[in-house]
DNA sequence: TAGATTGTTAATCGATTAACAATC
DNA sequence: TAGATTGTTAATCGATTAACAATC
């Protein structure tokens, strides 16, 4: 560092956790919003969601400065800085690959649409499949994700396919140029650094709960994993 | 400590990202032994997933010496200590609330099949879904969940309602015995301490994603999150 | 035996919580 | 102003990684 007064070092990057927390955040903020409050304080938002005040003030500041002491934080104001924040202040072109069980309830999933993720876009490489359509959607093969990542501006998938297709599908997704993957199927997968892959694994989430039930019951621990539900 | 040598402190509970780590091992491991493998290092074990060898087996001896130095782990006999360990050796009725889209679909899952999770009860407290059945079980109202725990074992429940719905589901779950809460509503539960509760959320996963894509991308970091899927 | 690999201790790294001057 | 609350530094806590003697 040449200018001691000059601080020219980029900020330090968000630990994921904290990006996690931003979208409980976020949520609270939006319910708050909806219930007529202005501002809100961080022991305030931090016992919403079962955190302590001090966490809630310093995942903030790794992004800016937004609140006002003495005052707190105006609600209306920090919902937009966390929707520029993740991103979720556009839309998501995405791509839901593999029409089972699974990816046809994730087509329904109404949770994604309130969020601006957009499933335009279905894939899936049984002969049978091809031809139909879901909810207006065609289906197609993962042959034609370039494609389609062109015409559409197909930004993200999610792979809903077996366990022993997922690799080769996301390799696929990856070389049409799609730079965010959620991950349903039960492996894991491995992509180019440049490549984001968030992993939804299901059986690992109620193994866990089993363990809990199983080996901590009575033992007085609330047992919260993970992002809040 | 009244005896130096005789160390009768109870060994250190595992923390809950080593319980997560568990299920990966084990999933990758009974992948293994259907490839007709025996035995497997803490390095191989590792690499199929991305982790340190000192982190497999600092994680695996929180629960015991599974080991042999210069040979390794013998995959069968781990999958049988894992699957105990994480409660996955026994059947776990459970109770699907809400038949939306996500819960529709949870019900076809095959996924929680595999694992021992099975879903024997439904309920929706929407009168026009009463008296329909899905894959055969009948949908009830949830003033019948004590009832059902006595009747049927239920140990375990999945909320799939909606987010202003929860709490009141979930404070009826409690009150019926049931000790531990698979949530997909997108709201934090509060519940006592010897309940557990393992959230679902597909938004904050989804967030997550588009912040990596949105602000990382060409960063070189690999973003996987959470278990790997 | 020599080579490989464990279980475990020590060192490092990162995340959470406490404390408090600065500020509205 | 007095009371409240922020942003941030320091202290604590916990988790990961490195190192290595013990062991097969």
């Amino acid at each position: 560092m040449r200018e001691p007064h000059h601080d020219t070092s980029s900020p330090k990057p968000a630990p994921k956790a904290v990006v996690g927390r931003l979208s409980l955040y976020l949520r609270q903020l939006e319910s708050f919003g909806r219930q007529g409050r202005e501002t809100v304080s961080s022991s305030q938002l931090g016992q919403a969601l079962g955190l302590n005040d001090a966490q809630v003030r310093k995942d903030l500041a790794y992004f800016g400065q937004f609140g006002q002491p003495g005052l707190g934080y105006r609600i209306d104001d920090l919902v937009v800085e966390i929707r520029g924040i993740l991103g979720v202040d556009r839309d998501w072109p995405t791509a839901l690959i593999g029409l089972g069980n699974l990816g046809r309830a994730l087509l329904g999933y109404k949770g994604f649409r309130l969020r601006r993720f957009r499933v335009v876009s279905l894939f899936d490489n049984d002969p049978r499949k091809q031809g139909h359509a879901f909810d207006g959607l065609p289906v197609r093969h993962t042959d034609e994700l370039p494609a389609a990542v062109a015409d559409e501006g197909l930004r993200l998938a999610m792979i809903c396919v077996p366990a022993d297709a997922a690799q080769r599908v996301a390799d696929q997704v990856v070389s049409a140029g799609i730079r965010g993957i959620l991950n349903f199927a039960p492996t894991s997968l491995f992509v180019p650094p440049e490549v984001s892959v968030v992993a939804v694994d299901l059986s690992v989430q109620l193994e866990h709960l089993a363990y809990s039930v199983h080996n901590l019951h009575g033992s007085g621990a609330t047992d919260d994993v993970s992002a809040a539900g």
